[in-house]
DNA sequence: TACAAAATTGTAATCATTACAAATAAAGAA
DNA sequence: TTCTTTATTTGTAATGATTACAATTTTGTA
């Protein structure tokens, strides 16, 4: 049985308001890497009375609490993933799209006098699918 | 011998401006990740007709061909890296500053068929100054 | 010297994000 | 419940890094 958003907040001590059950439930079912307008474009529909500066003080007060992770691989805007495993990010340079990947164990005894509370790994390039349609006049 | 901002310029095939020599050479003496707005405010005494649209363009293109790293490890705006060997970033998040170390070696066999460009690792967390001054009380 | 291409410049525009004060909702006490 | 306090949300204006773009300057070459 997976864990509802509700739960996770109540997890964190975070008192699970109407929209932080949205925000946070959308992105336990989209793993998509979504921006905060995505996010806030998807509920406001349910939501009607939904404010983009909540959407951000929500988007802001779950990455502090270290709920979610802020994504910063797109120099654009900043993208929220609430997977808990960790894992690496790919972006497609072509395409855009941005793909998981298990995380290989690091090692990293040279920052062991640091504290670490978040690590980050960004790989950039093409995807196998973007490679194949090189070929393709793209505009 | 360490090799010249020109020279470097010219490794990549990039016409050596006045411009870009002096924003590449202030990032391969200064490995202080500075942003593009520390870069021309540096510059701009010496050359004081430099433009901080200049400042952008010339590290859009070092970034681009990859003369140069972008780092976005800090959310409020892009960093500038010029190190040729690959490292990690780690940033306090007390004081800010972002500390380069050796990158331990990646196993990715689930990237193969992925073209890799690019590979960044950001650590943050609290850096052993920060730590041992916890007890300060800071306004 | 003259022409074409490339690079630089100044400034306006963009746009994601934040600041902030007003409005609303929730929680606690009596 | 009703009053009081606190937390949350909302709408909008402001911020600020970055980009767009047209004009200007520089460079390369004939």
């Amino acid at each position: 049985m997976k864990e509802s958003a509700q739960d996770r907040l109540r997890r964190y001590n975070i008192k699970p308001s109407v929209q932080r059950m949205a925000v946070l439930d959308y992105l336990m079912t989209h793993y998509t890497h979504p921006t905060a307008d995505t996010i806030f474009n998807a509920l406001y529909p349910s939501i009607p009375t939904l404010s983009k500066a909540t959407v951000y003080n929500t988007l802001n007060l779950l990455t502090e609490q270290g709920v979610i992770q802020m994504i910063t691989i797109d120099e654009k805007n900043a993208r929220f993933d609430a997977r808990e495993t960790p894992h690496l990010h790919f972006r497609c340079n072509s395409c855009g799209e941005i793909f998981d990947f298990e995380l290989p164990p690091l090692q990293m005894e040279a920052l062991k006098d640091y504290d670490i509370t978040d690590v980050q790994v960004y790989c950039k390039g093409e995807c196998p699918t973007c490679q194949k349609n090189k070929h393709i006049i793209n505009n």
